[in-house]
DNA sequence: CACTTTCTGGGTTGTCCTGTCCAAAAAGTA
DNA sequence: TACTTTTTGGACAGGACAACCCAGAAAGTG
């Protein structure tokens, strides 16, 4: 029994639930970060009430878990098809720059902002997040190799600290601008990045 | 009184002690974060007794404000004279890496491990936060504008968004850097901020 | 229609932790 | 030395919060 011992087979009813106070956990953390979000806050906003919450998560700790899956997933959904050109990235820069004016002042519930309260105090937490990054920076990377093999970019790019760069540019400008309530370090920090990776261009490419 | 009626008159003694709190809080939030630093374990390790905690802060937010103030203030002693060079600049990114490297893992309890934290529940210390990013943005910005100044870098240079986006890169990089337990990330990220720095370098410049 | 498994409700408990109180020791001041 | 202010000690109350238990409703399964 390495594995815990939580329903095995979910109803549709049950998953619902189940999705309904991930959701509920993901809004309320985006708002107060996970140390000012309590399991009694997650059930009335869910919804459900008494036990429901640990019949779903072994612990609070399982709960955060799942949301912080769901959040690396959520960016390798449909949203992302393939950053496989200096458009796609700069569409990809300008959504980030978008989303941050929408939620002015209030964070995202980016792995970022989870990553800074997690990072320090749960291990277990910490793992899930840097697979998450590890997975952004990879869909990154492989958008910027099909540029290279297209030929748009030249062959002596350091891709992987380019996709590094610029998940890095992403992430702290969102902690900057989270804190600062002003999208203008973020729109700098994207640009910067941006900028530094056209200027691998190829220079035979149609840029 | 708008201000607290803390100790008006602190001698010497009394004076070492809050340091020595202050010391204490800024080491374990270090290793554990805020939400996993409790008064007791500060009490402990500062090897104070009793209330003297609250003798001399108000609360718990109180102490997390004066260890963010020391950590914005510690930036700007001696550590930093001037960052008015490329080779300062390149500098004060090494050092930067070089403490990653040292504290590796376990976080070091900079600004942005702070405001990853506190910035989405407690709204005074995002204050705090932010006023500290933006005096390091401006020495930073002051850098550059004496690098200006002297030829080194072009009229038409957005300093701003370059300080912005160097700052940035320095915070996601070590969030990363942090979250990953290795150090690339923020090399990557830092490396491609000063080479887009330098990318905007006068022409006429030695360079 | 029996029977099993999953789902839901609310109450409860025990623990952790912030913040307070009271009183004594030490340090400063005359 | 007499007196005031600051500093220290430990114990304690009050509240918040995660986690558990038991029983009942609902939904699947043969």
């Amino acid at each position: 029994m390495t594995e815990s011992v939580k329903p095995r087979r979910l109803t549709p009813k049950g998953l619902a639930t189940r999705n309904r106070i991930i959701d509920a956990a993901t809004a309320l953390i985006a708002r107060h970060g996970v140390a000012g979000t309590g399991i009694e806050d997650v059930r009335s906003a869910a919804e459900v009430s008494g036990s429901q919450l640990y019949h779903y998560f072994d612990s609070k700790q399982a709960l955060i878990r799942a949301v912080i899956t769901r959040q690396a997933d959520s960016a390798l959904g449909p949203r992302i098809e393939a950053l496989d050109s200096f458009e796609a990235l700069r569409a990809w820069a300008d959504a980030a720059i978008e989303r941050q004016l929408e939620n002015d002042g209030r964070g995202d519930c980016s792995l970022g902002s989870l990553a800074g309260e997690l990072s320090a105090s749960d291990e277990d937490s910490r793992t899930d997040l840097a697979n998450g990054f590890l997975r952004w920076k990879d869909l990154i990377l492989n958008g910027l190799r099909a540029m290279r093999d297209r030929g748009e970019l030249r062959e002596d790019a350091e891709l992987d600290e380019l996709a590094f760069a610029l998940l890095s540019a992403l992430q702290g400008g969102v902690l900057l601008s989270q804190t600062m309530r002003h999208v203008q370090p973020l729109e700098a920090s994207l640009n910067a990045a941006l900028a530094y990776i056209r200027s691998f261009a190829a220079p035979g490419s149609v840029a």
